[in-house]
DNA sequence: AAGCTCTTCAACCGCAATCAC
DNA sequence: TGTGATTGCGGTTGAAGAGCT
């Protein structure tokens, strides 16, 4: 029972992509086109599976693509976008011409993420993580609060990025503690 | 130089949406 | 209109390289 595989595993190939497949599958699809995926690797003489020959078409091997670095510019809309659209990678990459979702998706979580986090920035409602602190605050009972906010300075003290936020928590935390005492 | 940890990104997985009949 | 096949999407994984001790 269960779900029905895209392809039969055992006579299909995984992992990198050798440059003979890359050839074989591009020269395939520069003749026949991107009509049924199912079909191409088989077809192409390729012992993968339809879905994986897709995938290495969209995301690399397509001419169309971008392969260097994001531009600021690139991030920007990507930081702009993602605040509006969410994880919608595939709507976002459609407003960069040569990135691809997979492209987007890879940059936002190993690079953006982090950029956004280190300026004080929560990168899931792009709101000020002191905002998000003060928020917590109000809606929280006293105690917990205070909790929350000494778990998240400890979590942000080691980093050297995060000098400014970890002092915007700091006063959080002061100032709920003073709450705390009343 | 060796070993360990961290980062990056290509590739995979499974679900949802869409298509074809 | 229902059903199976195909395609698209977002989350996750893991290999490889870089950096650190």
């Amino acid at each position: 029972m269960g779900r029905i595989p895209c392809c039969e595993k055992d006579n299909v190939k995984r992992g990198q992509w050798t440059p003979e497949e890359d050839n074989k599958l591009s020269s395939y699809i520069a003749q026949h086109g991107t009509r049924n995926w199912r079909l191409i690797p088989k077809n192409a003489g390729l012992q993968r599976c339809g879905k994986s020959c897709r995938l290495r078409w969209t995301n690399y091997l397509r001419p169309d693509l971008k392969h260097g670095q994001f531009s600021d510019s690139e991030e920007q809309t990507i930081v702009k976008l993602h605040s509006v659209f969410g994880n919608r990678w595939s709507l976002i990459a459609a407003q960069l011409p040569g990135r691809t979702d997979n492209d987007v998706k890879n940059h936002w979580n190993t690079k953006l993420k982090k950029k956004l986090s280190g300026m004080g920035i929560d990168p899931v409602t792009h709101k000020p993580f002191s905002h998000l602190m003060a928020e917590i605050a109000t809606t929280l009972a006293p105690p917990q609060a205070a909790h929350l906010a000494e778990a998240a300075l400890g979590c942000f003290k080691d980093e050297k990025r995060t000098t400014k936020l970890s002092t915007r928590l700091s006063l959080t935390f002061q100032r709920l503690r003073k709450r705390n005492l009343k």
